[in-house]
DNA sequence: TAGCGAATGAACTATACCGTACACATCCAG
DNA sequence: CTGGATGTGTACGGTATAGTTCATTCGCTA
């Protein structure tokens, strides 16, 4: 095995070191933890890690950015706001990822809004601190343009997606996403949440999820969704979970070979034996 | 004014000086000619400037990128091709940017096969040049990732505007990118390709151009589409063209300030006065 | 415990786009 | 000049999703 962790392994590993963990809070996001030792102690003492909640806005659009900010649990989407006032996310991000891209592409301002979906918590880092980094430690600058690939993956995804899959592959595969994000099975999310980001009406939302609740895939109740059985959520959703999945776990491994979970997009067979949880 | 060219005008003075034009081949690539002149000098004699047809693979999905290429003419995008066999593209390259972003981004292979829509040139860049470029001139890294963040805005654009708009305004928006792409106002495309491109029936393109060709604002016979009345096809198009445009134009001006051209979203009266040709 | 807001369910019509099929026109190669 | 390949027009029913509205249920707070 390499230096790679799976998320739930990561979640014990912390809880279990309990008093430690009150002193340093919990620093999950992949990024942060796929830099060398001395990066990662260089950033610990100067990342200030604080819960994100629902509606919080981490950046609005044309802000400067102050921060890049590291998802540890929960997710934070980029989203669209229309002139006719419909909105969609364009895009979303969690512990394997970080809100400021524009920051290792030119800096600059922020580039639509960014806003927290699901609550849960993040690491902030100032510009100051950033550069700092940058110029002490390329892994940091590194990690972070790989993430940015796996970004532009996920987005080309995203495109595809929103052109030629149904509502309900897109349901299944947000929640999906999701249920990588968070550390349970559980988190909190209305259905008026989802058809915002999906860009689709409540009441379509409210059908699927319906559908998904019947036929024992899904429970919720006014807010809180629960997970019951993933296996099923996998088969109703579209292929490109599993190509933003795949994409976002080079980020993992400094390398650039090919990766070893493109082959199980491939072979669908396989996933039951892909790992439980995404990340 | 500053440094910036449109450009109609790169294109007028490149033909003016004809017999230098014959020993050089055209480079109109705007990365490419947003660099500081010995950097550009450093690269001329080391890219090779071929035309592309119709059809052609740039790169083929996991290919190894073995150079970077800048379009000067035409347009190269980025297909996806889903099991069902469906298509549709991600995001679609030309004199504004280059293929092989990943190149910046910690290298690796090619994501998605890029392929040729609109015949034109382009000037390829071995990855053993560039590297050297890089090592030698920062600003050749620097534009590469400018174009890489407007990269990312489009991405994002288009995932919001296949998710919300019509196939009309997309079809308007496509033409119209590519109108800024090619010289005049005449490009190579068959209503086949188009649907492709935009994830459509082909049948749905064909009424929608028969429409645009009866309002009297393209003509097209047998692949050959004519574009006759800009402004109004503008007005059948929706904000992700300018939101796009003003992104791609970000990367002419090294600066990281607010875009000149933000404004002009707001205020839509602008859109006449608004240099003729997109770039 | 009464009331109010938030979350969801459910119904109606409307429509944009799909899948498919076929016809027709134009171009080109032999 | 003839036959095939290519590009386009069009028509059919089918379906997924939109837009809108109203009812219902739950949970919190006063």
């Amino acid at each position: 095995m390499s230096t790679q962790k799976t998320f739930s392994s990561t979640l014990e590993s912390v809880s279990q070191t309990n008093e430690e963990a009150e002193l340093r809070p919990d620093i999950r996001n992949k990024v942060l933890l796929s830099l060398r030792p001395e990066a990662q102690l260089f950033l610990r003492e100067r990342l200030v890690t604080r819960p994100i909640s629902v509606g919080e806005v981490i950046f609005d659009d044309g802000e400067p950015l102050t921060h890049a900010v590291f998802p540890n649990e929960g997710v934070i989407s980029y989203m669209a706001e229309m002139e006719d006032g419909r909105s969609v996310e364009k895009a979303s991000i969690g512990l394997e990822g970080f809100v400021g891209f524009a920051l290792v592409m030119g800096g600059g301002n922020a580039v639509g809004r960014s806003l927290v979906q699901v609550a849960g918590s993040a690491s902030w880092l100032s510009i100051d601190d950033l550069n700092a980094a940058h110029e002490r430690f390329i892994c940091v600058r590194e990690a972070m343009l790989r993430y940015s690939k796996s970004l532009i993956v996920q987005l080309m995804e995203s495109v595809a997606c929103n052109s030629l899959h149904t509502a309900e592959q897109r349901v299944a595969r947000w929640l999906l996403q999701t249920l990588d994000r968070v550390p349970g099975d559980t988190f909190v999310l209305t259905q008026e949440a989802l058809s915002q980001v999906l860009g689709l009406r409540r009441a379509t939302v409210s059908g699927i999820c319906s559908e998904l609740q019947d036929a024992g895939i899904i429970t919720y109740h006014r807010g809180t969704m629960t997970i019951c059985d993933r296996a099923a959520l996998e088969e109703r959703t579209c292929e490109c979970y599993w190509r933003v999945l795949d994409a976002s776990l080079l980020g993992d491994q400094g390398g650039d070979g090919v990766t070893p979970a493109r082959s199980r997009i491939a072979d669908r067979r396989s996933r039951g034996i892909f790992r439980r949880r995404g990340y």
